[in-house]
DNA sequence: TTGGTCAATGAGCTCT
DNA sequence: AGAGCTCATTGACCAA
């Protein structure tokens, strides 16, 4: 026996369009499933085609060789396509991830395989296909996740800052009085951005020094913060 | 022996 | 109703 293609080819065709996450879609396939599997699988046995279909043969890509007798329920060889049997449905693939009758057809008479073997390979790869999609929009949503978790981290820890801040009594003292100043006598200079005591006219401010404990005044809004990148 | 891969299956869904 | 799809699963086969 020649085992022929060893690891299928793996080079999945990926694309992400990870922004809307547009996964799939799918058909909701509910649970489903349940049991499957059996081996009740007498009369659509892909090696032995029934009777119907047998005006054509179809050499089973690498399995030729019939023990015959198989004995008793258990599943026939499996299969293994050859590797231009999987370079020829790969090719297809690229050009087309679903096949119409014709095509289906097409091809199977090219590969000497069974259409529903075709349509199969089709099904299959397009599973792979998503599998790989779902792992990476998985890896890309945790990558999202690690940078919006320190994101958040960092502004919560500004939240309790200011919180403190706003619970504190205010202490800059007056340029010109030399007694602590009520909150709502200081403002934030638009130009420099720094906190400041606007003067009676409004013409002049003197701007706090550096490391002085403040309360920002209701007048002045927080500058919206530019959102770090995170994803 | 075990874990991964992949052809194949059956159930259930959607669409025509 | 039935063709064709997805989904979950099975089981043969292979390499480590």
């Amino acid at each position: 026996m020649e085992e022929l293609g060893r690891r299928g080819p793996s080079g999945l065709e990926l694309t992400m369009a990870v922004h809307g996450l547009s996964s799939s879609s799918g058909s909701g396939g509910g649970g489903g499933g349940g049991g499957g599997g059996g081996c009740l699988m007498r009369d659509l046995d892909m090696n032995f085609p029934p009777a119907g279909e047998m005006e054509e043969e179809y050499p089973m890509g690498s399995v030729e060789d019939e023990d015959e007798g198989g004995g008793g329920g258990s599943r026939p060889k499996k299969l293994r396509l050859s590797k231009e049997q999987s370079r020829l449905l790969e090719e297809s693939f690229r050009q087309n991830h679903t096949l119409n009758p014709k095509q289906k057809e097409a091809l199977a008479t090219r590969l000497k395989l069974r259409p529903r073997q075709v349509e199969v390979w089709f099904q299959n790869r397009r599973a792979r296909t998503k599998l790989k999609q779902t792992e990476m929009e998985c890896e890309y949503l945790k990558r999202c996740f690690g940078s919006l978790s320190e994101e958040n981290r960092r502004l919560q820890r500004e939240v309790e800052e200011l919180r403190a801040l706003r619970m504190a009594p205010p202490t800059v003292l007056s340029p010109h009085t030399r007694e602590p100043m009520p909150a709502s006598a200081l403002t934030m200079c638009p130009r420099c951005e720094r906190v400041t005591t606007a003067s009676a006219s409004g013409q002049r401010h003197h701007h706090v020094r550096p490391g002085a404990v403040f309360q920002r005044s209701p007048a002045s809004p927080f500058q919206p913060r530019q959102p770090s990148a995170a994803c």
